[in-house]
DNA sequence: GGCGAATTGTTGGCCATGCAACGACTCGCG
DNA sequence: CGCGAGTCGTTGCATGGCCAACAATTCGCC
């Protein structure tokens, strides 16, 4: 067996992941995982989503997220709710400051990606680039449980830039993609 | 920028480093990143290394290998020396037991590969992936520091079956590679 | 030869995370 | 209704990592 591809896999996840989080750290006070966290609930239907779910989509436990959402709630980028369905559930939401903070740090995360990443790999490779990794997450979801969100095809886009001035954020520019075309 | 081939590379990581992780714990008493340790050093000449450079090879801050060989220490797997040549320095050497543990943890850690990674892949599609991996790797070390640890073409090879069984360990079998042919 | 700068590894303090135990709540069955 | 099983999120504790400060040592330059 030759373990180069899989050296090399990892080593590219080790530097990326670094990278990404320290540009993140330094120019938006944000951790990668906060990022993340960010964009979650920006696509989210009413900017809004149930902690366990939270969990879910960031393959973190749930007393991760619970103080993950913990930290952006001091720092007022998000919210605390109770669930009006569910008396049990919490739900976290964007706050206006929490659009702001993502939409002004997404430039620098998409602007790493596409110069670590996009940058790096031939575009005919692409393809068959994505094919393996997704083969790779889905079968390893597929013999551990259940697993169903979305590698690919998930069905909410987040009606963020229908109202994304709510409390605190400038005009109407969508959250996500779009943005870091520099 | 199509976000798919970022997400599913993100994705297989995380699950694939969780999983490989969980069942070398669970089997063997082992962390990852305690396994990669011991395997570095297996390959390393006279299977022992300076602090430093185990740091730079696995990617981790200089505390972060300071404790991690601490416990290996306390496990009985690993010897502290101080360097012959510098007395500032420190190296890490593998002892029988470590020798022994590695190659018992061997089997599992390449067999989680081969199901999740190699198994995963269409083996057409792994020289790219490869290909892919390593230019993401490298252009990051270019774009950083010099980095000059080999994600392909490593020198060393470990005279590790010669005298594997110095202290603890069985036959001469070989640590790295070969074993998990199951 | 000797002093200042650089390098090496360790330590203290902190942060992020997982697991197990828990309390609060919901749901289904009697 | 009422109780037991299940679900949801939080908390205590342990782990493992980083950064900054430090001590010991080496190196270069005078």
């Amino acid at each position: 067996m030759d373990l180069g591809p899989w050296r090399s896999f990892l080593h590219a996840h080790a530097r990326l992941a670094r990278r990404l989080d320290e540009d993140l750290r330094s120019r938006h006070a944000l951790s990668l995982q906060e990022y993340e966290t960010l964009l979650h609930l920006a696509e989210a239907p009413e900017r809004r989503l149930r902690m366990g779910r939270l969990a879910d989509s960031l393959l973190l436990s749930k007393s991760g997220v619970t103080r993950l959402v913990d930290r952006l709630v001091d720092d007022g980028l998000v919210e605390r709710t109770s669930c009006s369905s569910d008396a049990r559930g919490a739900e976290a939401s964007l706050t206006g400051s929490g659009v702001a903070r993502l939409r002004a740090a997404g430039p620098t995360h998409l602007a790493g990606i596409r110069d670590h990443f996009y940058g790096a790999i031939d575009g005919d490779d692409m393809a068959v680039v994505e094919r393996a990794m997704s083969a790779v997450a889905s079968r390893l979801c597929a013999s551990v449980a259940p697993c169903d969100h979305g590698v690919e095809g998930d069905p909410v886009d987040g009606p963020v830039q229908s109202r994304a001035g709510a409390s605190g954020a400038g005009a109407g520019t969508p959250i996500t993609e779009s943005t870091a075309r520099a």
